[in-house]
DNA sequence: GAAGGACACTGACAATCGTCAGGGTCGTTC
DNA sequence: GAACGACCCTGACGATTGTCAGTGTCCTTC
């Protein structure tokens, strides 16, 4: 029988191929009517905007506005929306960013057609769903690791992971080194390793900076004072 | 371009409901016959030495036996099969990889189903495509940095890179702390960065050094709760 | 064999980093 | 108001880092 009326479905991934291939897959299901689609984090907001759907399905790795931003904003805006997260990676930092940003759900990229069209029907009737692997990741406190930076802390960490001096963040944020200093100092030991560089790198792994996907641009502090 | 004969396809990525997408975005098009699918590197391999396929198309990113590695493995195994890369996102390390593992294209997952077909006849055919975006990594000079590493230099930005100090390098590699600060010292040169932490970001930008994506394990996807 | 270059190593300073012992502000609790 | 805790700031001191000048080895070239 067929239900009176489809889940009405928005997709948001900056992969065109992996979008028309989503689109393709979800496709076979006859209670799912794709009413929009989204190539970005902007395009994914106003294509909400303008379709209303019952479910958008958005993944999180997306340049400029990206998807734990999307998600926020559509929340704010369409609270009655339903979102679930999809992703390539499993990080903790992603999995708790997207459901404190209002996601109804999160899935990884590794689940099949099936285990995703499954997911959208349980999130459409007002349920959440969680792909199983990230489960251990929200229940342990294997990734606790950094979260509980203080907003200086976080300032100091960034420009730290980006190659920085201690004197360059100090101008940079209008502090003395001195104190920058004890930032880092800090920051160490919160992110329980030995020195600067490998806070850089477990800033890095953890996902506690924007990290570059591009190898392109090099941040480089014009130095010479 | 039409011949009697279609091209004999296989796909290979470890997102499944990329693969399954990407398998219906394919079968669209008349000329091309998918005659196998991979979830990883080493399915892809055992896939490929049993069709026997025209074109190959792989993603790069892939868990345990990766991208590269596989299409190094079937090249040497099997010639006359044409691998097209896929990959999610642009990294000079990859692109350069992938074309010396023996690759005849490089391709994005932000290229459309048409433009992905159309790359798949161009290297059945025997040309070599390249995604454009990817063209200014191989041609100019932006990421030719750090390829001037002496062998000892490379050892030193390995443990560099890992968070460790002066002297626990020293400690692994058998040297003194003096020696290992001159190795660092010319890293840095090679690299034009202004010291360690900068050393650290950029080498594992740049791909120099094995970089860990994410801090936990992937466990095996199952299940549907 | 001599000359040259690339590479690895080392000990000496100066600059930078990380830790220590403080002080100041703000908001909450008694 | 006093006490408390969280956060941010700062100068002084040892430890680490990065630079400099210099030695030794191996390999190629003349």
């Amino acid at each position: 029988m067929n239900t009176s009326v489809p889940i009405r479905l928005v997709l948001a991934d900056d992969h065109l191929v992996v979008l028309e291939g989503l689109e393709m897959v979800l496709s076979r299901f006859a209670d799912l009517e794709i009413v929009g689609t989204a190539l970005g984090g902007a395009e994914a907001i106003s294509r909400v905007a303008e379709t209303d759907p019952d479910v958008v399905l958005i993944d999180l790795s997306m340049p400029e506005i990206d998807g734990v931003e999307a998600i926020r904003r559509i929340c704010a805006a369409q609270p009655h929306v339903n979102v679930l997260a999809l992703t390539a990676f499993l990080e903790h930092r992603l999995v708790t960013q997207a459901i404190d940003a209002g996601a109804r759900g999160y899935l990884l990229k590794s689940a099949s057609g099936d285990e995703l069209a499954a997911a959208i029907r349980t999130v459409a009737s007002g349920g959440s769903t969680l792909a199983p692997e990230a489960l251990p990741l929200l229940a342990g406190a294997p990734e606790t690791i950094g979260h509980d930076l203080t907003p200086r802390e976080h300032d100091v960490l960034e420009h730290l992971a980006a190659g920085l001096s201690n004197k360059h963040i100090a101008a940079e944020l209008g502090l003395r080194p001195g104190t920058v200093r004890i930032h880092v100092s800090n920051i160490l030991v919160k992110l329980q390793v030995e020195n600067r560089t490998a806070a850089a790198v477990a800033a890095r792994n953890a996902g506690l900076v924007a990290a570059e996907r591009f190898a392109n641009d090099r941040p480089q502090p014009d130095a010479r004072d």
